[in-house]
Formats: structure tokens, sequence, C-alpha cells
DNA sequence: AAGACGAAAGTGGTTGA
DNA sequence: TCAACAACTTTCGTCTT
């Protein structure tokens, strides 16, 4: 019973966080009301998958942007199939067939893996609605990762996931591990295990996230309206002049800085609907809201706007 | 009945000898 | 490499609305 401590993402039909991923099918379900999400309706984007595509539908492109999701980085060459050389003489035709036949060869094998890792990125982006940008970023760090070898011992799931979590943090939109976790069929512990070694590996510069950065996320994904969302970054600014939120987990200050402001505002949340898409525990926000009260001084604010 | 609160025990990661 | 440690989670009982 693994999936017990891991939440799921929040069904559209039944409206509880009981969807995820099944590998067999390759569907999101939802495990309570039994809903299949199916792929297509939020994967629109092209396959591009086939390298040696006999169907004759092989498509092709010109001046492209590199872009890294991209398994060759959309410039690389393909020959064509021996039927394409018709009018070429005999026993040129068969040194065609030849440098053909390397070439898939030359390029199966890393290459496979990687156009696995990335249509599998892909997929998950597309779930958690991350922007293209930090995909990009994911799919260059999967390729450096690849690179040294250190996919190796790893599933390849876990060092998507890893790097996909580094690339967001990056870019100052972190996602929880909670969240990435969702979309794999993997534990919240490994991909956090995998993310490390693979940053520390590469050298990638680790910044320690920030409260500010999730506030926004947790506040849209709650619905609330922008001077709760205000009032809990003011908060924020006024716990980290104070010092209260040195040592102390980012994600816990900001579910908590927006609980606060819940109540200022009147704006009705419970700590458990907070505390769900924050990924962190009710007592977790306990804890840093008796401190952000205490601290900041807000107990006669809180009491006289009740 | 649901939400808030808090105590106690357990977990995994970091740090420092 | 191991032990101490802080932050956080889980569990569970109690209080409040």
């Amino acid at each position: 019973m693994s999936s017990k401590s891991t939440k799921g993402r929040k069904c559209p039909v039944c409206g509880k966080r009981t969807v995820f991923y099944d590998k067999g099918s390759r569907e999101y379900i939802c495990k309570s009301c039994g809903t299949v999400i199916s792929e297509d309706t939020i994967d629109f984007g092209k396959e591009w998958r086939e390298f040696g595509d006999s169907s004759g539908t092989s498509r092709r492109r010109t001046g492209a942007p590199i872009e890294s999701s991209r398994h060759d980085l959309g410039v690389s060459t393909k020959i064509g199939r021996a039927s394409d050389y018709k009018n070429i003489q005999k026993g040129t035709r068969r040194i065609y067939s030849r440098i053909i036949k390397w070439q898939n060869r030359t390029s199966s094998a890393t290459e496979r893996n990687l156009k696995q890792a990335l249509s599998e990125l892909k997929r998950v982006c597309s779930f958690l609605d991350i922007p293209k940008t930090i995909q990009e970023e994911a799919s260059k760090i999967y390729r450096m990762a690849a690179e040294k070898q250190l996919v190796r011992g790893r599933s390849m799931e876990s060092v998507v996931a890893g790097a996909l979590y580094a690339a967001s943090r990056n870019y100052g939109l972190p996602r929880t591990l909670n969240e990435i976790a969702q979309a794999f069929p993997l534990e919240k512990k490994e991909i956090g295990k995998t993310y490390r070694f693979i940053s520390r590996q590469l050298g990638l510069r680790i910044i320690p996230t920030l409260p500010m950065d999730y506030v926004h996320r947790f506040a849209s994904e709650l619905k609330l309206s922008p001077e709760t969302t205000a009032k809990a970054v003011e908060i924020i600014k006024k716990a980290q002049n104070k010092e209260v939120t040195s040592g102390k987990g980012p994600m816990g200050i900001a579910a908590a800085a927006i609980y606060v402001a819940t109540l200022l505002t009147g704006e009705k949340k419970t700590q458990r609907e907070v505390a769900d898409v924050a990924g962190v525990t009710e007592v977790t926000i306990r804890n840093r809201y008796k401190e952000l009260i205490t601290k900041l001084n807000l107990e006669k604010q809180i009491k006289s706007s009740e």
C-alpha cells in the first residue's frame, strides 16, 4: 500500500484527490470514482516519434529552432529509404541501403532511450501544466545526465522526474515533490534522492526555494481573491524580515501565511484544504501559523476580523 | 459532525566528530 | 561512518463551533 501516503491529483468528476497514473494503460484513472482521463484530452502535441517510419508519411521540417525536448535537437538528417533511389544505378543502391542500416543502428542505443525519456517528460509536463521553457530546461538536464551516464542504476522515470524538479526550481516556479510524484509511478523520496544526486553530479547550483515562490501557485489553486493573496505575500515579507523563516521548510511557511491571510480577510479555508495544495500536513501549518501570529503580533487583527 | 488543536512517536536528511 | 539533531509527518485523543 505504497500509494497511501501520496495524494493523487484532483478528479474533475468526483473532486477527490485520487487520480493516479496507470503505467499499464498509460492513462490517468481516478481510484475513487473510476473516471479515466485519457491522454489525448490533455496532450495535443504532435508525435514525431518514429525514426524509420515506413508508412510514407514521414514529416519534414525546415529551419525549425533547436529544441532540447526533441531527441535529435530537431536538426538531424535522415537518409531516405532505398525505394527513394529508384533512378540510381543498382550497385549504388545497395550502398545506400547499407548506409541507412548503419544510421539506424548507431543512433538506436542512446537515442532510443533519450526519445523515450523526452516523450515521458512531455507527457508529464502537459499533465502538470508546466511551461515549455521549463520543459526545455529539464530536457537539457536529462541530456547532460544521460551523457554522464548518471541514468545507469536508476530508473529512467526517476531521472526525468529529478530533472524536471531541478528545472522548475531554477526557474523560480518550483513544483513540489508531491506534485511531480503524482505524474510518475514513483515515490516522492526517490525523486528527491535522484534530484540531489544528479544536481550534485552535474554541478547545478541549488538555490534553496523561498516561500514566495510557492504563494501564487498555491493561492490560485485555492482560488483565493487577489486581496488574500497579496495579504499572504505581505505576511511572508514581514516574516522574512523578522527571520521567522530561516531553517524552516518554505512550503510550510507559504501554507501558513496563506492560512493566516484567509483568517484576516475572512475568506474561509480549512487547514486541511491549504495543507493539501501545499503538500504539507495540518500540523505543520499549525506550528508555523502559531509562530507567525506571535512573532508578528497578529493576534488582535485576527480576533477583530472574526 | 467537522474543524481546530496539541502531544507523542516515528521518518529521512543534514551535520559534525 | 556513526550519532545527534531539526524539521516534518503520522496518529490519535480532546476541545470548540
